[in-house]
DNA sequence: GTTTCATATGTCAACATTGACATATGCCGC
DNA sequence: GCGGCATATGTCAATGTTGACATATGAAAC
């Protein structure tokens, strides 16, 4: 029997997940952690390495040593029944409400401190990343899509369709934003302009 | 001159944007940083209170004691001329990509493990998770929406219209999903019980 | 009257995460 | 033949973040 098996943390689950698709080594599981499980969850070879251990010790995963070009053996880790219990149970559990972290809009939140033109910039630079990224999960989508197997729910394919869907529909939503926002951008730097010259500068509360 | 201001952390700048709306406790800090800071940044009060000692050693902010009801003095926080320029350039400065961090999706994206009725409950408690929070946003919004100011570009209300918007935005663009998933998961259970029953089956619609 | 809640600030251990350092091989282009 | 890149696994110090512990007062609910 291995040790008590205590509950993996995040990471843990997102390299489970992965492994329940297919075996992979640790440097494998760091590429993946770029794209596509990068687009929701990030992780460096720095914590994948000791994270892998400690699953291994909790008995949810195994390796075994295969040919690599690295300079130490190279290792291709697989799920273990019990990790795959561990990740479907863990799936079904209730979804704890997260912490958000969301730079852009902590950024925008203080763009009232500059200059239209300058709020007008930081508006088009997350434009385009927007719009980069959507380009990225509807050319992934379509080569799911393409796939019959993603109309399977017992197919990992089909989670991949789910959470593209929601990439591409949150992105979309994303770049209208953007383009509102430099229209509000637009008008009220115009309308600014107009009644810039003299006003008293009065106690302002925001919330 | 204060000791050399050293950058702040994202939660120095989330606490310098707060004092530069208007003046606070570190108490009314960590309040703020459930609603509406906490929409898109959250820290607790134990990350809170040190993170203002660093920002007052860096000439950031500074502090009066006032009457209050704690056990130890009551200190109310200002952003100095030095911390609303610091934040001033933040804002101008390039947009770095940050880290994913989507529990929600990272769950969604093992759910081929489980079983379509299991998946359809963890949709549903997405769906009700996003539909609260969108109409704490619109509610928010409408308050924000009907005051001049928030056509200022200058105002902080300005800013804060800009943000809640997106939040309305990409909640609805969540609701949405999350009802088309349902879908999905209906079609999907059907056509999976259909396939193993050998039971013939009526149109679905389309993608 | 007593429990509970909001006010109010702090410390600390544990865990999560990053970025740098460390190492060695094979392949490709120049 | 040499530089750069992909393969491949690890450690470590520093920083970010959480959850628990600690404390005291006034007001409202029961």
């Amino acid at each position: 029997m291995p040790p008590e098996a205590s509950i993996p943390s995040h990471l843990g689950f997102a390299i489970l997940g992965l492994l329940a698709r297919r075996q992979r080594t640790g440097y494998d599981i760091a590429k993946a952690m770029e794209r596509p499980v990068g687009y929701f969850w990030t992780a460096r070879h720095s914590q994948i390495y000791p994270e892998l251990a400690r699953l291994e010790d909790a008995g949810l995963v195994r390796h075994r040593v295969v040919d690599g070009a690295g300079p130490r053996p190279t290792k291709r880790y697989a799920v273990t029944a019990a990790g795959k219990r561990a990740l479907r149970s863990w799936v079904a559990s209730e979804l704890e409400p997260q912490p958000v972290r969301d730079l852009e809009t902590l950024k925008l939140w203080s763009v009232w401190l500059v200059a239209p033109e300058i709020a007008k910039s930081f508006v088009r630079q997350s434009l385009s990343a927007h719009k980069a990224r959507l380009a990225a999960y509807e050319e992934e989508l379509a080569g799911v899509d393409a796939d019959t197997d993603s109309r399977d729910p017992g197919h990992p394919l089909f989670a991949s369709r789910l959470t593209l869907e929601g990439g591409v529909r949150s992105r979309r939503a994303a770049v209208e934003w953007c383009e509102w926002m430099l229209d509000e951008l637009d008008w009220a730097g115009d309308h600014h302009r107009s009644d810039r010259h003299r006003q008293g500068h009065g106690a302002r509360r925001g919330t």
